[in-house]
DNA sequence: TTTCAGTTTATAATAATTCTAAACTAGAAA
DNA sequence: TTTCTAGTTTAGAATTATTATAAACTGAAA
């Protein structure tokens, strides 16, 4: 469980001015049990409901942004809101260059899976794709 | 290499009607050596260039989109335009339920790869993960 | 040819995100 | 304390990717 003492330090060591809007956010995210995974809209609701003092969407933005590059949140599967799309329609996995936003084909065979988790109950797998993000 | 014939034949076999634009986008797309990644926009500026004939943004989506469901394209790194955040911040991989667009954790333990392959020439590997897409 | 469902198109609408610039505040310094 | 200011928050506007609309067009069946 986090204390809000620690989460200002937490903040604080990161050079993030502790404010009211980011504790508050900070709390919400991190004193849980479970990871949690969340968009903007759901932690939107999450925070501004009946009630609850409010916090701008464009803080939640920030914030979340911040939270990110401090590296207390990861972002995922984030295209930067541009869909890619591939004429190789081979099952294959991919380079992602952060820098140029480039994706290059890997060939199936070039990546080997030895241990391979079982799909959540009455799921079945429908793809598996790995992303390896390069960098400079 | 593909003739025009092909390619009307290739549409007609899957429902669509072998129209002046979708002839001309299959081409741009699929007559061509190596696989192609794009997105609409770096596909809108190749086909509506200088002094050739004008296809519209309008269908440039649509033809995209039926090709797409029609086998002849893949959709990658699409997160359908929103980002997702993960408080989890260790290195680990992801179920991705299409139908309901729930992410669940996959512990970095429970998947093993035996082959990887070499990046490309002065770039570094920064993460490698994995999405398992899943379906009912 | 005629006919019409399937397409294309310009444009409007929507939705996620980023920008702007004015008001506010944490915390260093007086 | 009070003052001061750089860092933040905020509402709302702007931007950007994408989808919807509805009128005009066209491939191909009859």
């Amino acid at each position: 469980m986090y204390q809000k003492k620690e989460i200002v330090n937490k903040l604080r060591s990161s050079g993030l001015r502790p404010t009211k809007q980011r504790v508050l956010i900070a709390k919400k995210l991190f004193d849980r049990d479970k990871t949690f995974h969340f968009t903007i809209e759901t932690l939107d609701k999450k925070i501004n409901k009946k009630g609850s003092e409010k916090i701008s969407l464009a803080t939640i933005y920030n914030t979340i942004e911040a939270f990110t590059n401090a590296g207390y949140l990861k972002a995922i599967l984030t295209s930067k809101s541009k869909s890619y799309y591939d004429t190789n329609i081979k099952s294959h996995h991919h380079f992602y260059d952060e820098g140029t936003k480039e994706l290059t084909d890997i060939d199936y065979s070039q990546i080997k899976l030895s241990k391979v988790p079982i799909p959540p109950k009455g799921k079945k797998i429908k793809n598996l794709e790995v992303v390896i993000r390069v960098q400079k």
